[in-house]
RNA sequence: GAACCUGUAACUCAGUGGUUAGAGUGCGCGUCUGAUAAGCGCGAAGCCGAUAGUUCGAAUCUAUCCAGGUUCACCA
């Protein structure tokens, strides 16, 4: 190299963008989002005419607190779909929602009121109802603006709110329907309930304290079904809630479970048992119990199987007892369930379905509901009809214990109904608020009936809402991933009757009329007139559903067409879940941007779902429309630690997405959610994100390339496919491949799929092997030379595809690198669709020659790293490799291209002797051997090659076709 | 407790009865210095959660166990 070399770095075609190599992204991300917003993008996309709707049908989230990474999975994932559909040519919409009504916000403000040293039931039902409401729409501003941060695009103008005019007057009619359709009935459920406040509870309202209880042990006499020494024997209960046993149903058993029959040998002084008494136990606690019963000696006659249990039918205790007329004289079924232990107690269950969930729950299962006790009132009272115990409470106004435990034990002592009993500390339920004990009472309700026969003309599907569903989700649903189908199928099959009401304040009221002085099971208990319906419809509308709550409303809307005062409004409200099981019909439905059948061709939530938004959807759908509200339902899971814990505040390995954005920007959260897999448990945490950058850099890098080379290209420049060279026909037929990928990958909600698929088609086929190679012909050659015009072909086509199939994922990315090369007040990539591939790009021979062409150049580039690393040469194109093929077919393939070039070296020989034995091979390419020879020549000064023929030209130091290059 | 889901290199994922289990990232080493807080090459790294079966053969099928997750609520 000489003193007077001209510098010929200038002349050359170096790669020239403007294009930073860091993104900036959490800066800079802003920016843009106004700059849509400006466009209005998404308005723009809705006036594109002729295309077929697609329909994401978005599941609310609850108006309640900051985003969490759950939202942000769930938003970008219906984002990716919105935008890839839309891309794919679809007109595909979005509009938002929220869930507004429910007990968490009531809850909230309730704690407001406590702080202010305020009570709920001072304040008028509407004004609580509007503070719900100004919170709820406080939160909706705030959760908008962080889905808007993250990209997410849709009518964020005009989303959904449950608690919209409209919302709530639709919510009143779907509900009006099941009052209409005869699905809607009265019944009763345990529920928690504070005797204190006179209220129902939610377990979040309850906290579990010790609480210090009455043991019972009660015997129960088998009155039939036994066989021999059983017929005289009695089945012993334990309990801790003496007060239930007025309303003891049954008794239950586990058959899992070892029972034996036992005889009273010998007891203390003081006993209520006597030598000879025959009881039953399970064995692991029968020691335990006849010890508390102070039984001196017993023996154990036999096993009892589960069987014989099963067939027996008891008195209760206070059967037959002086002074109850009868009250107890029914029969007590022995009935099993898998909720009986042995781990304390007897090993059998005193069972009162009015008093406990299990209990409950096992008489729902035998469809026994009319055997349900309507005993204790709202102040833990016993009722009025209830013998000997009527107006002693379980628990007094300030929640300190009642007359009515010890009033029971006294009478079951006078019964001979008890053998022992003892005092218990336990956890018990308290209310949050009063701090006092609970109990379980039963308490009216509303429920649909999900197995009466309808009767509406939707019977396409069947005639009970049950029926409909499950065929729905065969017939008419598609499950991604498919797992779901059975998730829900199970459900629903197995699930009761839906409860619909509420003892809520903030929520869409029950608006049904109950006639007084009728029972739930008259046929004219419930008032059902079509006009009523309307008037209130009509009120909802204009009012909201705080209408329902004004003096003079029920008078209003039954005027002239019932006697209003021989009527009862009732005030539960309606299960938040019926609010957005009705979505389909407020927002698909009747609103322009809906669906044009008013079914969805999306729903998207977690798999906790399939319990939540997807069952009440279904269910309130089957009773109002016949059918699914939807075609496909895609799950996600949740999203864990690093190591597959879940988050938690208090294990302090909470990542929220506001951290993420701050930290790394949207578009890194969104690769997150790309390259991860949904369906299952996600992970994340600050390794993994650092990965995910990791990615994002190295991608946004290749794109840096595309931008930088494609610096001057015009159209003109343009060369067809079939004048290329074969490696740029070659990216043709990736892109052709890639292409088909992409569009049933997008389509089948494969993202993971799509993005590892491009990632390593950059990374692979491009950074290390297309670019790498042609780097020479971009830089070094002439304008005109056809191999440069060729590859800054290829180069505008890779741009073109490589941001609209990656636009859905990076939205802001895509948008850079587009508005690089297209700036313009009114461009975006977001605007596009994603180009059509023609079909001549895919070539399979060309493939299939180029797979043995990098396989080939695998065993050159390993021979040139073993001089490399001698130190023998520190650049490729110091090398001039002897190339040994032994196979003819594949020696004809590498002399047909320009091996050299692909090898990245000056000079290469190839040839079909036999490889020496020094040649170096590597073990995974066979029949290929390489000899390592220095290239010959001088160093060209502009391209680098070294060349035999350098200086030989005009101009100094350099090889031909660089000296032509020049001119 | 019950039902269901998940478990493959440090990380994200391929691989569903058939040679020594793959890719990308990261890591280590080398190299270039005209993609440069980049690019290229090479390399190390896995008892495929554990155990026991079925089979000529198991990451793959079966059972049990372990770890983690979801659901069973007047919570959304």
């Amino acid at each position: 190299m000489c003193a007077d070399t001209p510098e010929y770095k200038d002349t050359l075609n170096l790669p020239e963008t403007d294009f930073p190599m860091r993104a900036g992204l959490p800066k800079r991300e802003p920016e843009w989002l106004a700059r849509w917003e400006r466009i209005g993008v998404y308005d723009k996309l809705r006036e594109k005419e002729g295309r077929v709707p697609f329909v994401l049908h978005d599941g609310p989230p609850y108006a309640n607190g900051h985003l969490h990474i759950g939202h942000a999975l769930n938003k970008v994932l219906k984002d990716f779909i919105v935008r890839s559909q839309q891309m794919l040519g679809k007109d595909a919409r979005y509009i938002p929602g929220w869930d507004c009504h429910g007990l968490p916000i009531e809850w909230k403000i309730e704690e407001q009121y406590r702080k202010k040293g305020k009570n709920k039931d001072d304040v008028p039902v509407i004004d609580f109802r509007q503070e719900c409401r100004k919170f709820a729409e406080g939160w909706v501003d705030i959760q908008r603006d962080e889905f808007k941060r993250l990209g997410v695009t849709g009518n964020w103008a005009d989303p959904y709110l449950t608690m919209a005019y409209h919302a709530e007057a639709v919510i009143a009619d779907e509900f009006m329907k099941f009052l209409m359709n005869g699905t809607l009935y009265q019944g009763s459920k345990p529920v928690m309930w504070s005797p204190v406040e006179k209220t129902a509870l939610a377990e979040a309202e309850i906290e579990y304290h010790d609480h210090k209880s009455h043991t019972i042990w009660v015997p129960f006499r088998v009155v039939s079904g036994a066989e021999g020494d059983l017929a005289g024997a009695r089945v012993v209960i334990w309990t801790t809630t003496p007060w239930t046993i007025p309303s003891n149903k049954a008794v239950a058993y586990n058959p899992k479970i070892a029972y034996g029959l036992y005889r009273v040998e010998a007891t203390e002084e003081e006993s209520w048992t006597n030598a000879g008494d025959l009881y039953v136990f399970a064995d692991a606690l029968a020691e335990d119990a006849l010890g508390k019963s102070r039984v001196t000696e017993f023996a154990r006659l036999r096993d009892v199987t589960g069987d014989e249990l099963g067939a027996l039918t008891l008195s209760h205790p206070f059967a037959g007892i002086e002074g109850a007329d009868g009250f107890w004289d029914y029969e007590v079924p022995m009935i099993d369930g898998d909720h009986v232990t042995d781990d304390a107690g007897t090993g059998f269950v005193h069972t009162a379905p009015s008093h406990g969930v299990d209990d409950y729950e096992c008489f729902v299962k035998r469809n026994w509901l009319t055997r349900m006790t309507h005993n204790v009132g709202e102040e833990s009272e016993f009722l009025p009809h209830v013998p000997f115990f009527a107006g002693l409470q379980v628990f007094d106004r300030k929640g300190k214990e009642g007359k009515a435990n010890n009033a029971v034990i006294a009478k079951l002592v006078e019964a001979g109904g008890i053998i022992a009993r003892g005092r218990v500390t336990h956890s018990y339920p308290h209310s949050w608020r009063s701090k006092a004990p609970v109990i379980f009472r039963n308490t009216p309700q509303w429920f649909a009936a999900i197995d009466a026969k309808l009767d509406d003309g939707m019977g396409d599907l069947g005639d009970t809402i049950r029926g409909r569903a499950l065929r729905s989700i065969d017939e008419l649903v598609e499950w991604h991933p498919k797992t779901g189908r059975n998730r829900l199928y199970s459900m629903i099959e197995a699930r009761p009757d839906w409860v619909l009401s509420r003892q809520r304040a903030w929520g869409v009221p029950l608006t049904c009329f109950t006639k007084k002085d009728t029972l739930p099971t008259d046929a004219d208990f419930l008032l059902r007139n079509a006009e009523v319906n309307a008037r209130i419809t009509a009120a909802f509308e204009e009012h909201g559903a705080d209408v329902w709550y004004t003096d003079g409303f029920k008078a209003q809307v039954l005027d002239g067409i019932a006697n209003p005062d021989d009527y009862d409004q009732v005030f539960d409200v309606l299960d938040v879940w019926f609010d957005s099981g009705s979505t389909h019909a407020f927002v698909l439905r009747d609103r322009a941007d809906g669906a044009p059948d008013g079914i969805a061709d999306v729903y998207l939530e977690g798999t906790d779902q399939h319990r939540g938004w997807f069952h009440s959807s279904l269910l309130q759908a089957c009773g109002t429309k016949g059918r699914a509200p939807y075609r496909n339902v895609v799950t996600h899971g949740f999203t864990l630690d690093e190591k597959g814990m879940k988050m938690s505040k208090s294990l302090g390995n909470t990542i929220v997405p506001e951290q993420i954005v701050k930290q790394y920007g949207a578009d890194i959260a969104r690769l997150w959610v790309a390259q991860a897999d949904y369906s299952a448990d996600q992970r994340i945490g600050p390794e993994i994100l650092k990965g995910v950058a990791d990615s994002y850099r190295r991608l946004r890098n290749s794109m840096r390339f595309i931008l930088g080379n494609l610096a001057g290209f015009d159209d003109s420049a343009r060369v067809e496919p079939a004048d290329m060279p074969e490696l740029e026909r070659w990216v043709l037929h990736r892109l052709a491949q890639l292409d088909h990928k992409m569009r049933t990958g997008y389509d089948a909600f494969d993202f993971q799929g799509v993005f590892q698929a491009l990632f390593n088609f950059c990374t692979v086929d491009l950074s290390s092997f297309y670019f790498d190679v042609r780097k020479d012909v971009l830089y070094c050659d002439g304008d005109d030379s056809l191999e440069r015009r060729s590859a800054q072909t290829v180069l505008d086509i890779l741009f073109h595809r490589l941001t609209t199939w990656l636009a859905p994922i990076l939205v802001f990315t895509m948008e850079e690198i587009w508005l690089e090369r297209f700036p313009g007040d009114d461009s975006s990539v977001h605007l596009v669709d994603i180009p059509a591939t023609p079909a001549d790009w895919l070539d399979e021979p060309l493939a299939a020659k180029w797979a043995v062409v990098r396989h080939s150049r695998r065993a050159v580039t390993a021979a040139l790293e073993v001089q490399r690393t001698e130190k023998v040469i520190g650049a490729s194109l110091e090398a001039a490799p002897v190339v040994h093929v032994r196979d003819a077919e594949v020696l004809d393939i590498l002399k047909s291209v320009a091996f050299e070039d692909v090898c990245i070296t000056s000079a290469l020989t190839l040839t079909g002797d036999p490889s020496p034995n020094e040649a170096f091979r590597l073990p995974e390419v066979d029949g290929i051997g390489v000899v390592f020879e220095k290239a010959e020549g001088e160093k060209c000064q502009r391209c680098w090659k070294i060349q035999p023929d350098v200086g030989t030209h005009a101009h100094p130091d350099t090889c031909a076709r660089c000296n032509d290059a020049l001119g």
